[in-house]
DNA sequence: TGATAAAACTGAATCTATTCATTTTTACCT
DNA sequence: AGGTAAAAATGAATAGATTCAGTTTTATCA
């Protein structure tokens, strides 16, 4: 059916044709690249495939992303801010501070297990950030772990049964170890066990002021 | 002068021929790969010049670092250990436990900001080995820096200036916060000043036990 | 001393991420 | 509608790390 003039509508408020090809094309990108990297493996997974598998040239890929490892942190910060939270309300309750905390962290930490190829490869990435365009909302990830832990500590104030005059130091201190120690575990310094072991003793520590 | 039979000796007791070119071919590639990092840096120095430089093929480069990035960790890891035991030796003294840590851990940060880039890379393969090889070498370097927290710690304690219970574990715990408010400053988190704010702030509360 | 096997070495070939000159698509204007 | 310039997209070309089949060196032993 031929368009007519009679066809012609107001301009489209929404977004025009350019921009939502380009939402299709990151959606069909990081699409693609989210299976391959789960069905292959990271390191097994070539731009070609992904340029293939979305129906693009391979040199597109970049203009979306600026290395095969900002891919990564592309197709997978999103989803981290998804676990973060989901970590977060399936938390242990009601518990003591300590145990909240583990079951928030850990939630994290289960969720790297689930791929640890992959997970070596995002935190590598995410800790060295290589696109300088993706520092905010590598930050806001961070951020917002932190300020989980610090609901946390004041729910444990409020509580009565903590007693710490700077929560927001803490809740930072104990993001360090958390992430330092994440790290450790990763890179096969540190068993999962010795992991909880160590995040164990020193948030216990550090909740006794 | 021709070498007679009169001329033969017991058998060698050192190291054979073999061995010694490997380490006269180690040291050569070493070398060669630290003066090309710190002249040109890291990105812009190829696995071609080191080898070139040090007069080996480049297949050979693989039998001495899995990689790139582990050639970095096999030219500077070594050198990460006289700077940690020349940084504890100039420490602030006498000062105030706080100010003996302080001065100790910013004696590191001041040799990483010598050449950021370098430092980010190496900081980056020792916190993500690809060679499991090199995991006793970067433990030794990590237990060397909470070792010598641990002994200014002590000392403190000895001077009745702090009343720590916990030394061992309190010691970590600095060395994870040390660690990854490193990172977060090598990968543009953090500027230098927020580093030393950070860690300043982080260490006089765990001080305070 | 010569023969033999193991170890070390080599650099050309391979494999991929990344770049870039060219082409295609879109928005805008008359 | 047609013309134009900017934006996007493309994939062949490039570059550089890594591999590997073949060569050289070393140690060992008859």
């Amino acid at each position: 059916m031929p368009r007519t003039t009679a066809d012609r509508r107001a301009p489209p408020a929404g977004p025009g044709r350019r921009e939502r090809n380009k939402r299709d094309k990151q959606n069909r990108i990081i699409g693609a690249a989210r299976a391959l990297f789960q069905s292959q493996g990271y390191g097994q997974t070539t731009l070609g495939q992904i340029a293939a598998a979305a129906g693009v040239g391979t040199g597109t890929l970049f203009l979306y992303a600026s290395s095969k490892e900002d891919l990564v942190v592309l197709v997978f910060l999103d989803e981290m801010s998804g676990v973060v939270d989901a970590s977060f309300k399936k938390r242990a309750r009601p518990a003591a501070v300590l145990e909240q905390l583990q079951s928030f962290l850990h939630g994290i930490v289960a969720y790297h297990a689930k791929d640890l190829e992959l997970a070596r490869a995002l935190m590598k990435e995410l800790t060295f950030l290589s696109n300088p365009e993706r520092t905010r909302s590598v930050t806001r990830v961070a951020d917002a772990i932190i300020e989980r832990i610090r609901e946390i500590l004041e729910w444990g104030v409020a509580q009565g049964e903590i007693d710490l005059s700077r929560i927001d130091l803490v809740a930072r201190i104990m993001f360090s170890v958390f992430y330092q120690q994440q790290l450790a575990w990763l890179s096969g310094f540190l068993s999962r066990e010795q992991l909880d072991d160590n995040l164990n003793a020193m948030l216990d520590h550090l909740l006794r002021g």
